[in-house]
RNA sequence: GGGCGAUUAGCUCAGUUGGUUAGAGCGCUGUCUUGACAUGGCAGAGGUCACUAGUUCAAAUCUAGUAUCGCCCACCA
């Protein structure tokens, strides 16, 4: 083995031979565990989020498998409608082509094509990081069999009547043109302009004043409101107005939607581009005027001098003809909300076009029930709240999209405009008894992404076909054991899927959701382009250079001038680049990071750390494998086994246990770090330095028994530990376990198929020894830093006090505290000895001496020892303050009162000891130096 | 406006049903190249657990309030 862990080379190496050894497949035998991969964009690339999420998912996954689980990993891609679209699109025009210059059908070939060439990136990616899935069962959304699902569903909540068209205003992206749902619109916090426009009364008593941040829709306009319970404008409503620049008269109408507080009271009402107005305009029986084209152009309904303005344009104008009629009164800030399209980022228009919509109430009753009576449960269960608040909110869903890509809308239309829904239009023919000569035209438009991965659940495991069903183990898999996914996808997806699966097929998708927390940069910001601050996991398994990732960061940058300061931002974060951490090493950081907040912050420290981590182990193994041979070792009975095996194997099964108890919480965090204080903090630093003598030729030859025990516990806990960190690490554990199983006498191929431990007892009687002597070491090493003396020079220790047991402690174990507290020899200490000449260390009521070779510094040691008797009284004072309160010894737990008393005899003897030790000095410091 | 969350060492975070003198990693200080590992060993320094009041024998932990920060949802023109 190389002297450093290198992982690149042996994760290439154990992927490939995983993956065609097929270890990833369901087994078919065994009680079965079931994760669907939310899948990802068919046009994305492995963001950190990915990486995070997938990592859990794997651990999961390999743990289960390993337990004995019939593991099915479902993974796949979604074909991402419009995100696919502006893909094409942009690589048709980096063409120098157009999209117009395309046909539906021809587009869509391109689409197809572009899927085959590019659209399998973050697959590949997956594989890099270690994602174990079942890749035989990968699916993609536009499948044959998960379209039929589509279209199936579609029909049927059609026939149920929870599905339907009409005209109706949506969320309308005038670039993209199509409509999109409440969810795809993020409310953008923006400074915009508040306009006061003047209304002139008809009846020539004045004018009426309204406020606007959109006054180019007061061509749209067809009332003014005023609060019913206004009494300023009491006598207005009724009245008419002449609505400006237009020439026709509007009357005033009363609504309590109108906040009377706000401006002036009065408020423009345009149904047809607002969503409150339409509202407002409904209760009052208007038409909406829609002054729009669908690219937001003003259209043949207003004055011809606005016609084909865009609307901001018209918003110009219509501004410049106010003032110059002397209607416009004020212009000023103000702080407001904008509409924009998620993918597009383009302001979004309330728009009034027809679009087939989902009725929510019903499923949304049942998406409610199926959380709130725990079928379907959420981790951390906080999140329960914000699932209720969505879905007691719902609105009905608009699933039609104007779009080329995706699964067309399975409706027809006859030359009379009547609809025929229907599985193809073969069906739809034959249903309604339609003659040949009839001419029916699908409807042109696609459903939006998010239904057919509402799907995903039940459409993978082959719904709606009983045939499939049955082969892709729908009855078996279904429900699926967790989800896990980001908070940002419960209202898009996983109530959706709820909803869904739970309409369709009586089970719910999941029993679980487990919601992770959103990944940010080190210092907490949102990892975005335009901040600069995004890192790749590729980037960080690889390395990068320096200049590279400057130019990743700053090339097709949406906004030019932020270039520089990332780059000097770059520059000045990563002087070196970044440095290649490997898959394991990324993995076992975000398991670390995986706590409960809603927050990660990652930070690439934390990432070498654990980069150094798996160094420490890869190194610990070089040992072991350099003192365990290459062939099967003797197992030694129980009963042979020395106090330090025992220990250490003790302190393996509670880690287990403890692994075993956090991943069933999903704290990642915590099982992570069990792991890693049990391999450094327990096997590295003390079980190795404790094997060293024993396994030394001389000791070997004088007690074979324990050099043999402690060689097969090395391999034998060596061993064991890779299996439990196999799901977090599984290149590193892989590649030494194929080292250590001959002499750890395992069999079997891979180590990811290899049984989880299972947990033995602890053994407290040689935890309680082990504790002892790693106390009795750390007390000498403390004091000999702390008086300078030569670190690696042999020194004599004299022993005063102690219990029996300590005495007895002491000759079992001082062969091995000489040998790792470096001392020459133990003996008791005697009358010969002066004070003057020796520092002390306690370990429990142990007294330790230490001679030195001259004159003890009496002021260093007097310093120290009263550091330490400072340290005691202080523990005393709380302890006693304890004990003389009357209602603590009456209230408290016996057990609590009884530790508290025996520490205040433990704190109660040490300070004896060191008073009577800084006596006896400061009297050989008055006899050394008389004052 | 409604909801959720956070506040513990210089930084990033643990701290499970209240019970040692509140822990870890990184960083920092000192020291050591000892045949696993300098991506390391050993030994250290560092905290008024945001604040206030309460409950309790006992509060980082429970309750109420205050402050600061963050996120989600929502129709104020």
């Amino acid at each position: 083995m190389d002297k450093t862990y290198n992982p690149h080379e042996l994760e290439q190496r154990w992927y490939h031979r995983w993956e065609e050894s097929g270890c990833f497949r369901p087994t078919g035998q065994g009680e079965p565990y079931c994760i669907l991969l939310p899948p990802p964009n068919v046009t994305g690339t492995l963001h950190m989020g990915h990486a995070f999420q997938h990592t859990l998912m794997d651990a999961l996954i390999r743990y289960q498998r390993m337990r004995g689980r019939d593991t099915l990993w479902q993974v796949g891609v979604d074909h991402a409608g419009i995100a696919t679209e502006m893909v094409v699109t942009r690589q048709i025009e980096a063409e120098g082509g157009k999209r117009e210059d395309y046909s539906r059908d021809d587009f869509i070939d391109r689409v197809w094509q572009w899927k085959h060439e590019s659209g399998s990136t973050i697959t590949r990616q997956m594989r890099r990081l270690g994602a174990s899935a079942d890749w035989s069962r990968e699916r993609f959304t536009m499948d044959p069999d998960l379209s039929e699902a589509v279209t199936e569903t579609f029909v049927r909540l059609h026939e149920e009547g929870l599905i339907y068209r009409g005209p109706r205003l949506v969320n309308w992206d005038p670039v993209l043109q199509t409509a999109i749902s409440d969810l795809e619109v993020v409310n953008s916090d923006e400074q915009g302009k508040l306009w006061s426009i003047r209304y002139p009364r008809t009846d020539g008593r004045g004018d009426v004043v309204v406020a606007t941040t959109r006054p180019e829709t007061l061509l749209g306009d067809v009332c003014i409101a005023v609060h019913p319970e206004d009494a300023r404008y009491r006598e207005l409503v009724g009245q008419t107005v002449e609505l400006p620049l237009t020439g026709r008269r509007i009357p005033v109408i009363a609504d309590d939607y109108v906040d009377p507080e706000f401006g002036t009271g009065c408020v423009k009402i345009t149904p047809a581009h607002d969503f409150n107005d339409w509202e407002v305009g409904a209760r009052h029986d208007f038409q909406p005027i829609n002054i729009f084209t669908p690219t937001a152009t003003i259209n043949e309904q207003a004055p011809g001098r606005y016609r084909g303005l865009d609307r901001f344009e018209a918003r110009e104008r219509i501004i410049a003809d106010l003032k110059a009629e002397g209607l416009l009164i004020e212009e000023k800030p103000h702080a407001m909300v904008v509409p924009r399209g998620d993918r597009s980022g383009q302001i979004i228009e309330p728009y009034l076009t027809d679009q087939w919509f989902v009725k929510m109430d019903e499923l949304g009753e049942l998406g409610l029930e199926l959380v709130e009576s725990g079928q379907v449960e959420f981790v951390p269960g906080n999140w329960i709240n914000t699932y209720r608040h969505w879905m007691e909110n719902l609105k009905d869903w608009c699933i039609s999209r104007q779009l080329w890509w995706g699964h067309r809308i399975p409706a027809w239309y006859d030359e009379q405009g009547n609809i025929h829904v229907g599985r193809s239009e073969d069906e739809v023919r034959a249903r309604q008894a339609l003659d040949a000569d009839v001419v029916l035209r699908q409807d042109e438009d696609v459903l939006e992404t998010w239904f057919s991965s509402a799907l995903w659940a039940h459409s993978t495991l082959g719904w709606p076909d009983p045939k499939r069903m049955a082969s892709e183990g729908f009855e078996r898999y279904l429900p699926t054991s967790v989800l896990i996914t980001g908070f940002d996808i419960i209202f898009f997806w996983v109530a959706r899927m709820i909803m869904m699966t739970g309409h369709f097929t009586g089970k719910v998708p999941f029993e679980q959701v487990y919601i992770t927390g959103l990944i940010r940069d080190s210092h907490g910001q949102k990892m975005s382009k335009s901040r600069g601050n995004v890192l790749d996991p590729i980037d960080l398994i690889d390395g990068i250079e320096l200049e590279h990732l400057v130019d990743k960061r700053t090339s097709a940058m949406m906004q030019p001038h932020l270039a520089k300061r990332i780059e000097k931002a770059t520059r000045e974060e990563f002087p070196d680049g970044i440095p290649a951490f490997g898959a394991d090493a990324l993995r076992i950081t975000f398991t670390a990071l995986a706590g409960h907040g809603r927050d990660i912050k990652f930070d690439l420290a934390r990432c070498a750390g654990y980069r150094n981590f798996l160094n420490k182990l890869w190194n610990a193994a070089r040992f072991t494998l350099m003192n365990v041979g290459d062939e099967a070792l003797p197992v030694p009975a129980e009963a042979e086994l020395d106090t330090l095996s025992r220990w250490i194997l003790s302190r393996l099964n509670r880690t287990i246990v403890e692994v075993e108890q956090a991943l069933s919480d999903y704290r990642f965090d915590l099982a992570t770090r069990a792991l890693y204080e049990f391999v450094w903090n327990d096997f590295c630093d003390w079980y190795l330095e404790l094997s060293k003598p024993a396994l030394q030729e001389a000791a070997a030859s004088a007690d074979p028994a324990t050099a043999r025990a402690t060689r097969h516990t090395l391999a034998r806990v060596l061993e064991t530990t890779l299996r439990l960190l196999h799901p977090f690490v599984p290149f590193i554990t892989e590649e030494i376990w194929q080292r250590i199983r001959v002499p750890a006498g395992v069999v079997g191929e891979s180590i990811s198929q290899t049984p989880w431990p299972e947990a033995g007892d602890p053994d407290r009687q040689a935890e309680a020894d082990a504790e002892w002597l790693k106390e009795v070491i750390s007390a000498i090493r403390s004091a000999r830093t702390e008086l300078n003396l030569a670190p690696g020079k042999p020194m004599p220790l004299l022993i005063e006090e102690g219990s029996p047991s300590d005495l007895a402690r002491m000759e079992r174990f001082g062969g091995l505290i000489r040998s790792l507290a470096r001392l020459e020899h133990i003996e008791p200490a005697d009358n010969r000895h002066d004070p003057a000449t020796c520092a002390t260390a306690l370990a429990g009521e142990l007294r330790l001496l230490i001679p030195l070779a001259g004159l003890v510094d009496v002021a260093e040691e007097l310093a120290r020892l009263s550091k330490q008797l400072e340290r005691e009284e202080k523990g005393l004072e709380i302890v006693a303050k304890k004990l003389a309160n009357e209602r603590f010894v009456a209230n408290a737990p016996a057990e609590v009162v009884a530790r508290e008393r025996s520490r205040q005899g433990e704190h109660q003897a040490a300070i004896a000891d060191l008073t009577g030790r800084i006596r006896r000095l400061q009297q050989v410091g008055q006899a050394a130096n008389p004052p």
